[in-house]
RNA sequence: GGGGGAAUGUCCCGAGCGGCAAAGGGGGCGGACUGUAAAUCCGCUGGCGUACGCCUUCGUAGGUUCGAGUCCUACUUCCCCCA
């Protein structure tokens, strides 16, 4: 994106946090928002039961959106998870039905609340829900409606249907409906709330260009489209998968104190744009932290993990997770408020196999898991690595009342008798 | 409608004369070195058992064989060519 001076707050911050990767109409859209709060949306899919990492990005450009004075539509795809999204996609993905959809969304919801101000006021978010117009369309209806403003030939010149068509894979009609779907979305957002911007990753430009050019050419109003730069580490690595599994942003899946520790282990690279895209703090102080060199750096990572923990979590559990990790990491003594799995006291007594301990605290996936593991002496019971998975471990391990299990240095888990 | 090919370790890509828990990558995890970083080097990467071992895996269902990812039959899905 080249340098532009923008007039408006919202792309002034949108450009100097590192949110912009295009615009379809920058100097029409800056204008609108330096008139008056504009009213943009954001689509998220139900097809699990909470967002991961992948979807901070796109949180955190609707809550800078309401920052700057506009209003955010969150809009859950409970109509298109139905669908599915053919984009970035090898192949098809399994259908969901109603109910699994409307748990999800339930299941989703609190996340928002953490970073936007929901209500009825004028930049107050809303969320709403796609399938309360898609589910109505009657295939003829929808077809005789919309499908006179799609032409074949544009949709195939799509990235996301070239890669399909180019790797021999199979797209099926009901996929290649998708971008329909979404074009429909928008207008229809733009008719009921009045809404003119949609945003989201640089993989959905195209979806989001056929929806600017639907409300375009169907209700002659203006409409715009803003895409955010792919989210990858500085090395290249696709960002949201690390310590077993995706980083999830409900707690019951991932801990406060994961998350904390995901963001402390940032590389270096990645510090101060991780800082503008997902904390709030002012760019001079992030200037401060991101100039940090040599190990100095931790310092900024701390903080970035703090920050960033604060916003999904609290300010209580981030000062939690930040006091167990210093207390486990920079002075070696055991802190309760590590996480903290509870065993049967008679049966510990009477003592437990090591790898069955292991697995059952969620260090491992199985017991050969925890085997292996210890093999390669990433297992520590009470901070000494232990080779012998086999062994077993009973109260005469305890120590202060717990026994300390780590998986490699930074996977720590206590457990306590009860 | 006819002919030819393909589906492999449930993260991905991919080799596999009938003896295979199945080559090799990538990714992930662990170890060393560091700063809870990157880069580099090393190890691990189906489940269960303390163990000689047992069980489950190569699109699905059958069959041939002492033995099948490998051969045969049918089915499913996909690709290519001809109509």
């Amino acid at each position: 994106m080249s340098e532009q001076p923008f007039k408006s707050e919202l792309l002034k911050t949108l450009q100097a946090r590192g949110y912009i990767h295009q615009i379809t109409h920058p100097a029409e859209l800056d204008a609108a928002a330096a008139a008056g709060p504009v009213t943009a949306y954001i689509g998220f899919d139900a097809t699990a039961p909470s967002l991961h990492v992948g979807h901070l990005f796109s949180i955190m450009t609707l809550r800078r959106l309401q920052q700057s004075g506009h209003k955010p539509i969150v809009l859950m795809g409970g109509g298109t998870t139905k669908v599915g999204d053919p984009t970035d996609k090898d192949q098809q993905r399994p259908l969901l039905d109603d109910e699994q959809i409307a748990t999800n969304i339930a299941s989703i919801k609190g996340t928002f609340e953490r970073f936007l101000t929901f209500g009825d006021g004028p930049t107050d978010a809303v969320m709403v829900n796609n399938a309360d117009w898609l589910d109505r369309f009657g295939y003829v209806a929808f077809l005789r409606e919309f499908g006179v403003h799609f032409t074949i030939n544009r949709m195939l010149s799509f990235e996301s249907v070239k890669l399909r068509l180019e790797r021999e894979q199979p797209m099926t009609f009901l996929e290649f409906n998708y971008m329909l779907m979404q074009s429909v979305d928008f207008l229809e957002l733009e008719r009921r709330l009045g809404c003119l911007l949609q945003m989201g990753g640089s993989d959905q430009w195209g979806n989001i260009v056929n929806g600017v050019e639907l409300i375009r050419r169907v209700d002659q109003k203006p409409a715009f489209g803003l895409t955010t730069p792919l989210l990858a580490t500085a090395s290249g690595q696709k960002m949201g998968k690390t310590v077993g599994g995706a980083i999830w942003l409900n707690a019951e899946l991932r801990s406060a104190y994961d998350y904390w520790q995901f963001w402390r282990n940032t590389e270096d690279a990645d510090v101060g744009r991780f800082l503008r895209l997902f904390t709030d703090l002012p760019l001079e102080e992030i200037a401060r932290l991101e100039s940090l060199s040599g190990a100095e750096i931790n310092e900024a990572k701390k903080v970035l993990a703090g920050a960033a923990t604060r916003l999904l979590h609290g300010a209580q559990a981030a000062e939690t997770a930040a006091r167990a990790a210093e207390a486990a990491f920079e002075q070696g003594r055991l802190s309760s408020d590590l996480p903290t799995v509870e065993v049967n006291a008679a049966e510990l007594e009477a003592g437990v196999m090591l790898a069955a301990l292991a697995q059952a605290a969620g260090l491992t996936a199985s017991r050969g898991e925890a085997r292996r593991l210890a093999q390669g002496g990433g297992l520590r019971v009470n901070d000494q690595p232990e080779p012998d998975a086999n062994r077993t471990v009973t109260s005469a391990d305890l120590v202060d009342g717990v026994v300390k299990l780590a998986a490699g240095k930074k996977k720590i888990v206590l457990v306590r008798p009860v």
